[in-house]
DNA sequence: TACAACGTAAGAGTATAGTCTATACTTGAT
DNA sequence: ATCAAGTATAGACTATACTCTTACGTTGTA
């Protein structure tokens, strides 16, 4: 499929897929049988990728965090032991995560007690 | 306590600090019966402030938002009713990404085992 | 009193992650 | 054949959150 069915099916712009090929996260195929134009095809597999970036980037990880787990996903970039190690330190920063905003929430549960109770 | 004190004990550059200052997170004061120098003088709350400002920063609150937090806590600029919306705002935001983040996790798991048993 | 260390203000520069514009070629429907 | 809609490339522009530089005045210790 053509970038403007990619972009229609993930709801992420044009730009920004762009943005994404060019910062390594995702490559169309150019078919080379074709010589009149150099358009680039995509498959289920950018849809796949371009749904986790979404979901990785709203919980914080950076471009090149993504990179790195898409790489340890389906590249061969990587060797398997890589693989398991980045992986890994992706779930002990999730787990921090997690931790850090439960201790968030208890600090504003506290201001919010503080408001409805006039102490501040 | 001066800027570089207050450096000191938060780990936050004296840049950064400015830079919060400027951005209306924390307010220095100076002192006017002093004439010769226009150094910004910080109390512990500035430290507090800083402190919460590095927490929020970290789970990903813009400085908008941690502004809107703060101001919520220490400031009279809205009703209590606008204070505790405020905050029950974000507490719900923060439960959403609670729930981001462990489907995320789930989601890097099944990458784990998929690499494991050389799946993928 | 010299001078290093500290303080202020204004503004330039950087990194990240887009977002938009201009230019030009291609495709497909009429 | 025409022309709107789609595509590629390069580069400019924006927002956020710093980070650094320049310039210059102040303070405190030897």
């Amino acid at each position: 499929m053509l970038i403007n069915e990619v972009s229609k099916r993930t709801g992420i712009s044009i730009h920004t897929i762009r943005f994404y090929e060019k910062s390594g996260l995702i490559a169309g195929k150019q078919d080379e049988t074709v010589k009149s134009n150099n358009y680039y095809h995509y498959t289920e597999e950018t849809i796949e990728k371009l749904e986790f970036i979404a979901d990785a980037k709203s919980i914080g990880f950076t471009i090149k965090e993504i990179g790195q787990i898409i790489d340890a996903w389906y590249n061969d970039k990587y060797t398997k032991t890589q693989k398991l190690e980045i992986l890994e330190s992706k779930l002990v920063a999730l787990d921090q995560k997690l931790e850090e905003i439960n201790d968030m929430k208890n600090r504003i549960s506290v201001l919010k007690e503080d408001v409805l109770n006039d102490r501040c």
